[in-house]
DNA sequence: CGTGTGACCGGCG
DNA sequence: ACGCCGGCCACAC
């Protein structure tokens, strides 16, 4: 009996490997596209996000971050310090805008999730 | 239905 | 080392 039909979009399935995202680790735009297959479209991943303040989901934006660990998102949550702030009430430290010990902290969905 | 856009990434000059 | 440019896919208007 088909209970409800789940249309999985590209926004669903950021937003899920976003929130499965370790708490106090960060990942790329780039790594979450790899996982979903367009690893060349990172673009859709930051785009996604952008939706995901729509998407009504507590989608822990503030972990996706660039591949050179930088917050480049920062401007588009409600405040530009809420995603340093996020990410430092988490554990990860922040510096001028970029993730310290970035290669530490990242979390690599095909890698750790795999599967 | 066509065009534009987007929080990127990688390659090339 | 730095800067520019193209590409790629999904969604909104």
């Amino acid at each position: 009996m088909p209970i409800e039909k789940k249309e999985y979009s590209f926004f669903e399935d950021v937003f899920e490997v976003v929130m499965k995202i370790p708490k106090g680790r960060v990942t790329s735009y780039g790594a979450i596209a790899n996982y979903l297959g367009t690893k060349m479209s990172a673009r859709m991943v930051g785009w996604a996000m952008n939706a995901s303040h729509s998407s009504g989901l507590n989608v822990p934006a503030q972990r996706v971050v660039n591949r050179n660990g930088m917050l480049t998102g920062k401007h588009h949550f409600a405040t530009p310090t809420q995603m340093e702030s996020l990410l430092k009430k988490e554990g990860v430290k922040v510096e001028k805008d970029c993730v310290v010990n970035f290669k530490n902290v990242f979390w690599d969905p095909s890698k750790e999730l795999s599967l």
